[in-house]
RNA sequence: GCACCCGUAGCUCAGCUGGAUAGAGUGCUUGACUACGAAUCAAGAGGUCAUAGGUUCGAAUCCUGUCGGGUGCACCA
């Protein structure tokens, strides 16, 4: 029983009070959190609002505070609720009876499934090189939305899209064949010689992008290459497309060791290869003309472009109103390919993927490729796409081309709306000027003095994810190493490594969507403070004491509140229950802070939530000896909140992909 | 020029659809380990919530202007 429930009793109990009693339509009822537990559990400054309505109604002024007396009783009336104060000048102060509270079942949520699925796209890198701190951002925020989704019951699917033919891998796919002179049977070879050597084939990549980069500058012949290679690519069944494949899809795999890391998992890689070859824009475009939402303009600097209107931005000389989806030349544009790709996601396309296995998880979970090719074994394919909500996780940067993706769709399926599509916009990851130059760049005297240096995948600025988690693991071995020198090192490896993800995840998703992360070593490689190893570190102390008490200690303890309500209720009123309440009253709040967190599409409240309860605990922890206490009634109350706190603990982190070690 | 985001403690950030005395972390000063694990805890100092108005019982939060910063606005992806 969560503390969700029984507001949801207060807040309807309110409303018939008001309808029947008041003759006043309440249409959504405020409550909300006193800012100390001693003001209660739960405050509803709803008489303010009912002072104002009556006033309107009857012209009487009425006093807040003598309508908060009067609602007082009908909330009193509930079992759970122990006592109804009126505060300042009409707050309702709910107190829930605290016996009665401990002495219902921890039970975890309800696992009822909401009808609908809800697709999530994330990650996304371009397969052409290692993946970096930003695109970790990226695929944490996803996936830690994608737990918190699931969490609240809903059916997620998560897709991570591949650009193999686009122009950063056509880049590098410049730099093997034409730089290097390498066809296809040699970068395999390489491939070989590379693992060997122990260097993975995206850190070459990301190396080699580098210098194709640089390569252009003075050489505008290789410029030609890329466009030729490009379209090549494009075009698909030649050499070089086989060779592009090839990469890309080496790189994929990369990437998803990289993520796999993170215990970040897709079920899904949707290819643009396939929105190409299997005609996706084609179908896409024909029922944009039928709808109208598209115009062929036969005059101005757009002519012979196919455009969508657009006129939420007001147009300028320089900048157009209008968003070009088919240039004048025939081909589409990126944005055109994303409004039919947006269309297959929510199953109104009328086409589909074939679809090819890629791997398996060492869960037994699978993961799909999508494929041009006809394809016999199709076992255990489950059905992809037609979700009822899709979001995209990509960064504000590409706010505009979303927008016209989300407007598109809802302009051809006027039916379905803009609601269908969102995009989970967050803000990039980029480096403090500091962190640039122990990565070895020389900086301009401008990069210097500004407060961050944006990361260029180009110029091969950036951190690269495997290389911090390395770093993590390996800071993380030494702490651990010199606490446990007794255990094996396989051992302190495995928690190493669940430290290394916690501290990473944490990092990234204690900051909200739109708040740039300036990028800093010591703050990211911190385990003090506001980290995820302190959470980590405080259920593994709450799961020790368990480790020390006998199983008769937890059920006795139930027991034991359920028989002396009086004594459990008189022990919070004195000195002596000081502290516990507050961590029992927070465990409570993981439904309400999930539910928060989708409705806003924001995970950082979760994890914030995940901190602040292991504030809580530590401070109840430090004020109270669990095993020791004497009181029998005092320790049951004691063992059942530790419970309650390290349950709560342990499923938040689990919503925020961070596990909890046995020790550290 | 236009659109979106941001401006809160020395620094880095929270602050939910408006609600009670604006909170954390970090840094600084001090104190607590023969332990249910000190990757912890306690105490102290630190704020004209950029600025000027408006809306109302009530504004860091909503609206408008101003100043300062970021990001977009390709027949690139």
């Amino acid at each position: 029983m969560a503390f969700l429930d029984f507001q949801q009793k207060l807040t309807s109990a309110l409303a018939d009070f008001a309808r029947s009693d008041l003759g006043v339509e309440l249409e959504n009822i405020a409550a909300e959190v006193p800012p100390k537990t001693e003001l209660g559990d739960l405050a509803f400054p709803v008489a303010f609002e009912l002072a104002k309505l009556l006033k309107q109604e009857t012209g009487e002024k009425q006093n807040p505070r003598a309508i908060a007396e009067k609602i007082a009783p009908v909330l009193e009336s509930f079992d759970f609720v122990g006592k109804v104060s009126i505060a300042g000048p009409g707050y309702i102060n709910v107190y829930y009876d605290r016996a009665s509270f401990l002495a219902r079942s921890i039970k975890t949520k309800e696992e009822a499934i909401q009808g609908s699925k809800i697709c999530v796209e994330h990650t996304s890198v371009n397969p052409n090189k290692a993946a970096h701190i930003g695109h970790v951002r990226n695929s944490v925020l996803g996936d830690t939305f994608v737990r918190i989704l699931r969490s609240a019951g809903f059916d997620v699917e998560i897709q991570n899209y591949i650009d193999n033919t686009g122009v950063q891998v056509a880049d590098v796919v410049v730099g093997f064949m034409h730089l290097e002179k390498k066809d296809l049977e040699q970068i395999k070879a390489l491939d070989e010689q590379l693992k060997e050597e122990g260097i993975s084939f995206d850190f070459y990549c990301w190396d080699l992008y580098t210098k194709v980069g640089l390569a252009y500058q003075d050489d505008e012949s290789l410029k030609e290459k890329r466009a030729e290679t490009l379209h090549l690519i494009e075009e698909g069944g030649n050499e070089t497309a086989e060779l592009a494949d090839y990469v890309a899809t080496r790189n994929v795999e990369c990437i998803l060791d990289t993520m796999e890391r993170l215990s970040i998992r897709y079920d899904l890689l949707p290819r643009e290869s396939e929105i190409l070859h299997l005609h996706f824009w084609e179908k896409a475009f024909t029922m944009m003309k039928e709808r109208g939402a598209i115009r062929l303009e036969e005059k101005g600097k757009n002519a012979g472009c196919w455009v969508m209107p657009f006129e939420s931005h007001e147009g300028s000389d320089e900048h157009d109103t209008d968003k070009i989806l088919v240039r004048s030349n025939g081909t589409v544009t990126y944005t055109g390919k994303d409004i039919a790709y947006q269309m297959w996601k929510l199953g109104l396309l009328g086409l589909d993927f074939r679809y090819r296995h890629f791997t398996t998880y060492e869960n037994g979970q699978d993961v799909w490729i999508t494929t041009s090719k006809e394809m016999n074994d199709q076992a255990g394919l489950p059905e992809f796409g037609r979700a009822e909500k899709v979001y995209n996780v990509i960064d504000t940067r590409q706010s505009y081309p979303q927008e016209v993706v989300k407007k598109g769709v809802a302009l051809i399926f006027p039916e379905r709306g803009e609601d269908a599509s969102v995009h989970l916009s967050y803000e990039m990851v980029a480096l403090s000027p500091s962190a640039a130059e122990e990565l070895g760049f020389e900086l301009s005297d401008e990069d210097r003095s500004k407060s961050f240096v944006e990361m260029s995948g180009r110029k091969g600025l950036g951190v690269k994810a495997d290389d911090l988690i390395d770093r993590l693991e390996k800071d993380a071995f030494n702490e651990v190493e010199s606490r446990h020198p007794d255990i094996s090192d396989d051992e302190k490896k495995a928690i190493s490594h669940q430290i290394a993800v916690g501290a990473l995840r944490y990092f990234l998703l204690k900051f909200t969507k739109n708040t740039v992360v300036v990028f800093d070593f010591k703050e990211a490689l911190s385990f003090e403070g506001e980290t995820g190893v302190y959470c980590q570190y405080t259920a593994v102390r709450a799961n020790s004491i368990f480790r020390k008490l006998k199983d008769e200690d937890v059920t006795n303890a139930s027991r034991m509140i359920l028989e002396k309500r009086d004594a459990v209720n008189a022990l919070f009123e004195s000195d002596e229950g000081e502290g516990i309440w507050p961590v029992a009253a927070l465990s409570a709040r993981l439904e309400e802070t999930i539910a928060q967190s989708v409705a806003t599409a924001e995970p950082a409240t979760l994890a914030r939530y995940a901190f602040n309860l292991s504030k809580a605990f530590n401070l109840f922890y430090h004020h109270h000896r669990i095993i020791d206490e004497k009181d029998p009634v005092k320790r049951a109350v004691l063992i059942s909140v530790a419970d309650r706190s390290r349950t709560a603990l342990t499923e938040t982190l689990a919503t925020l992909g961070i596990r909890v070690p046995e020790r550290m």
